[in-house]
DNA sequence: CTGAAAGCGCTAACAC
DNA sequence: GTGTTAGCGCTTTCAG
């Protein structure tokens, strides 16, 4: 700046000012000095900015996984939600491990970000602890946690397979099948199940059908494989709900390859509405949890949070997720 | 830092020490300071230390769109290859238009990246004056650049696209239709189409049958929608290729829902190695142009660049996509 | 091994 | 409308 302020004969001060709008410095004097700027190549360091009004303009994400479409949706609500009001995601992934969130919270934590958003609400204590004393918003997702550390934007994975298992047994279907990932890191992955064994069993049918496909995130290869093991135990099964979308696609390309006829001899439901159940054939049956809404919604919360947005202030979230019956598993 | 310094009755600068290592402060003292740390809930201000190192720990990266497993792919090598010696990636995304692209790379600069990686080599002038004069590496990919700014990891995207010519060909199809993006921000997608068209001429044969399927990113429908109209038009297309594996999911779900034989009537071949094109039925002929190897690339000259690394320093690193020839393209 | 002084590049607060 | 002073929270440098 004081490059700047040299070459057009004012103080650094000036320059300052003009660099930002809201300010009041001379026309001409506003225009010599951004004309200096573009001549000089100056780019405005924000590190110092950031320091001196302690303010840093970003948010903190974590996400699962960056390979993810609906965590990707949920980003992408997030950012441009943020984006009108110059706050900048600052995102990383945790890999399904919630060692790993602690390392990355604290990481980004570091760089003071205005609020931080994450995704689930299960976190190690120190990681708890760290979000309590961040002193900044912090949004849970996805989820809605039993102790919420201050805002939730999220939804029940449990309701939503239980509405799965009601529309296939609606529909006739009588042993239902679940294909998963193993417990671990994956939580809602495991509340979906646990929601579906809660609902299979509230109507007293058998929960024997229950298939570990491997570590979150499940593939589509790895749901192909679960089917194929699943059904050679239990040929028997007439619908299976997936853990996501991925794995029902899995799910129904191995129906094909081994000529069990989808959905007449086998439903297949899945969750998360990704393109390829929208466009498979058949299409599938699945749950859509809105995830670019939980972004757009999140960036609402902290916005509102921060003072940057006025409205009706939402503390927090509770998103109704929405069957979306095809022919994959019909009425 | 003073806090902990008070309370453990030390000079700040001590505290500083302590909390860094390969600095020499007595272990006592050093255990005292670090249990005084969790006690306070102190973490560190990653701020203050960038603005007086002048190093941020940033590497900024721009991608075209958050929602594209091969791009996510290439942030997930880039970020692991950068965690280890501690760096950041500061992710942005342009939606595949250069003007967002230059607005974007001016407000991460100010953020004082120490390199920067961006998607594909067109930019705004302003842009490359923002990036040539911005004194940190800079990584172009996804592309080979004619004009480099810096850095590349790349492919010829041209000479990928007429792989896929040359083997359809080289299969006994004449009647070769393309299914891509309209012209406009992909730039990779553009090149696959001009290198689709190269090929064919080469061979004297149609260029008749190509097909918009709307703006960049193309969905698995709209590659549904346009494999409909080309059909439509060009009944007796032998072959289609398509921009990516998602327009090749959408073109054989078209397909099996007109009643047309893939591979038998038509072939199709994709783009990407997606993992729907792995799994479908059938399987999807496509490129493979190792998403994640461009981002572990970038992060090896990223990191020898900073000197944080040593070794045989490339420069620059051309990639060769990979054919995988699958039943809907077969031999 | 430890401390004091200075300063990174910007801006709030106060003068004029 | 513009300039001066001080300081954000760290770390480099130098002294002990």
């Amino acid at each position: 700046m004081q490059d700047i302020a040299r070459k057009v004969g004012v103080s650094p001060m000036t320059v300052s000012r003009a660099l930002r709008d809201g300010t009041s410095v001379n026309a001409q004097t506003r225009d010599a000095i951004r004309q200096a700027v573009e001549e000089l190549g100056y780019v405005f360091d924000s590190t110092a900015a950031n320091l001196r009004q302690q303010r840093t303009g970003f948010v903190a994400v974590t996400i699962p996984s960056i390979n993810n479409a609906n965590f990707a949706d949920t980003v992408r609500g997030l950012s441009d939600g943020l984006k009108a009001h110059g706050l900048q995601p600052l995102l990383g992934y945790t890999d399904y491990d919630i060692e790993q969130e602690e390392i990355l919270v604290e990481q980004l934590l570091r760089r003071r970000p205005e609020a931080i958003v994450v995704t689930g609400g299960q976190h190690t204590p120190r990681c708890r602890r760290l979000l309590q004393s961040a002193g900044i918003p912090v949004i849970e997702t996805w989820d809605l946690p039993s102790e919420p550390i201050g805002h939730v934007v999220g939804f029940s994975n449990a309701d939503a397979a239980a509405m799965l298992v009601d529309h296939l047994v609606t529909s006739g279907r009588r042993r239902i099948a679940f294909v998963g990932g193993e417990a671990g890191g994956d939580f809602r992955g495991a509340d979906r199940r646990a929601g579906f064994v809660a609902a299979v069993k509230r109507r007293g049918m058998d929960v024997t059908r229950l298939v570990d496909a491997g570590k979150a995130p499940v593939s589509m290869r790895e749901g192909a494989i679960a089917t194929r093991t699943l059904l050679e135990y239990a040929p028997d099964t007439d619908a299976i709900v997936c853990v996501s979308d991925l794995v029902a696609f899995g799910a129904l390309t191995e129906c094909q390859r081994m000529g069990v006829d989808v959905p007449g001899q086998i439903a297949i439901a899945g969750f998360g509405n990704y393109e390829v159940a929208q466009i498979s054939v058949p299409p599938i049956t699945t749950i859509d949890p809105f995830p670019e809404r939980i972004g757009r919604q999140a960036a609402d919360i902290v916005l509102q949070a921060l003072g940057l947005e006025t409205g009706a202030a939402a503390w927090s979230a509770r998103l109704e997720p929405q069957l979306l019956v095809r022919a994959s598993a019909p009425r």
